[in-house]
RNA sequence: GGGUCGGUACCCAAGCGGCCAAAGGGAGCAGACUGUAAAUCUGCCGGCUUCUGCCUACGAAGGUUCGAAUCCUUCCCGGCCCA
């Protein structure tokens, strides 16, 4: 018997908005269930925004139902307007194509595709919307749907008040997202769609949709928006998005962005995106209250996460490699680190001489000669631990194991030179 | 098409002949305090530099002037109003 959705959502205040819960619970208690998240295959990698609607496909595949993931081959070429105050750029078949290819072996780290009643599905609504036929689309979907219903969407009401207006491309996104629905009810007894909130609009026409051209009584889900305390967007850094792929996002960097989730965020985040039972999120949650300073909350997200992206292996060298580095004494630590720690932080190789301002600017230390000059001006830069008060420092100073220097920048950025 | 207001550094925004690499705010970087957090305070924040200057920059191109982000001409782009 597959466990309630709504119950287990809920527990972790992911539910924002739901079409009737005890109706889906009763359905849950009937057997597995699929459901369905989307999202538009903007990029050829998922970043932290797209974790959540993943963790919850897999929170769901968890307790017995079926996850859909569906990539927007073809309402990426349209965009939608939710939550957008402009219209966006539009891409072409083939990039979107080759996109939904690269991110799909990121979806099967995060959700099992295996056979059974529970095994994930990825499809893309480039297939069965690609060619179909305008006439067609009007007297299927659209004659379903009133303008009214759709002038009311907040998505469309905010665009249209603001004054930037929006285009019908985009206006007609809505009954894309709907049609996706209906096609997915029908075609793979899709009977629930999750989202963000900003898609419960989009949701509810989807189910009006199905109700109406199937006859069938399906659900909608939304989690509240995942916002930080400081007003920032979650999951961009000031050198962008936290991406899911290590080329973009170094498996320490995406470690690094869990570990310094603020406590005012983490106590909802932790619940949220960790699959761990949620009676150990509430355990862990009172550990990290009676002692926020050691972060305990923070590590075991970071850990999690990072396995979850990029598996046990990786994440615990990540985690080492932030014990080094925010730890004891870099003359310490064993050689073995240092191999692996390459691996994590910016290293730069270096033969012969040290020229100090090249290294720091090739290294990402420094962007300029003169930026260099600032930083050792304020003291913030160390080599192996010790501030640097002159740029000469960095030839002089003693190489760890014969070969290695540790650079650091303020407190938490680092970056190796390996002089072999 | 006509009118009008505008285009200044990463972003917002002041300046409207010299004292302007350009006020103020935000972002960013560093320091102090801390807990790899938040808040707060301090410094830096175009590039090069012998730290003294030099170079590049106020939508673009020309011009006036000893001297222009500031004045003139043309062009390009955006907002609003009228058609």
């Amino acid at each position: 018997m597959p466990g309630s959705i709504v119950a287990e959502f809920a527990s972790r205040g992911l539910v924002h908005d739901s079409t009737d819960r005890t109706e889906l619970d009763a359905r849950c208690a009937r057997g597995p269930l699929s459901a369905y998240v989307g999202f538009d295959p903007t990029a050829d990698s998922l970043h932290v925004g797209h974790l959540l609607g993943q963790v919850s496909l897999r929170r769901l595949q968890l307790l017995g139902h079926r996850p859909i993931v569906l990539a927007g081959g073809a309402t990426g070429m349209i965009g939608d307007p939710s939550g957008r105050s402009e219209e966006r750029n539009l891409l072409d078949a083939a990039a979107l194509e080759a996109n939904v290819a690269s991110i799909s072996a990121q979806l099967e780290r995060l959700l099992d595709f295996g056979p059974g009643p529970s095994g994930a599905l990825l499809v893309n609504n480039a297939r069965w919307t690609a060619g179909s036929d305008l006439i067609a689309f009007l007297r299927d979907v659209g004659k379903h749907v009133t303008v009214n219903q759709m002038l009311a969407k907040d998505s469309v009401r905010s665009r249209l008040e603001g004054g930037s207006g929006l285009s019908y491309t985009e206006f007609s996104y809505m009954l894309l997202q709907a049609n996706d629905f209906r096609h997915l009810c029908e075609h793979h007894g899709c009977e629930l769609q999750l989202g963000g909130s900003d898609q419960w609009g989009n949701i509810t026409v989807g189910i009006d949709l199905v109700r109406k051209v199937l006859g069938r009584s399906v659900h909608g889900l939304t989690w509240p928006l995942v916002t930080k305390s400081d007003g920032t967007k979650f999951g961009k850094t000031a050198s962008g998005a936290v991406w899911l792929s290590a080329e973009r996002t170094s498996v320490y960097q995406f470690h690094q962005f869990w570990m310094s989730l603020a406590d005012a965020d983490i106590e909802s985040l932790l619940p949220w995106f960790s699959l761990a039972p949620a009676a150990d999120v509430a355990a862990a949650l009172d550990v990290h209250r009676t002692n926020p300073g050691a972060r305990n909350a923070q590590r075991s997200l970071a850990r999690e996460m990072t396995a979850l992206v990029h598996g046990e292996r990786a994440a615990s060298a990540a985690e080492q490699a932030a014990e080094v580095l925010f730890g004891s004494d870099p003359y310490a630590a064993g050689e073995g680190i240092f191999e692996m720690l390459a691996a994590e932080i910016p290293t730069e190789r270096v033969s012969g001489a040290i020229d100090p301002m090249a290294v720091l600017s090739s290294c990402g230390m420094a962007a300029s000669n003169s930026e260099v000059r600032r930083l050792v001006a304020q003291r913030g830069l160390r080599v192996n631990g010790v501030v640097v008060e002159d740029a000469a420092d960095l030839v002089s100073a003693p190489r760890i194991h014969g070969r290695w220097l540790l650079l650091r920048k303020g407190k938490s950025t680092y970056a190796l030179i390996d002089l072999r």
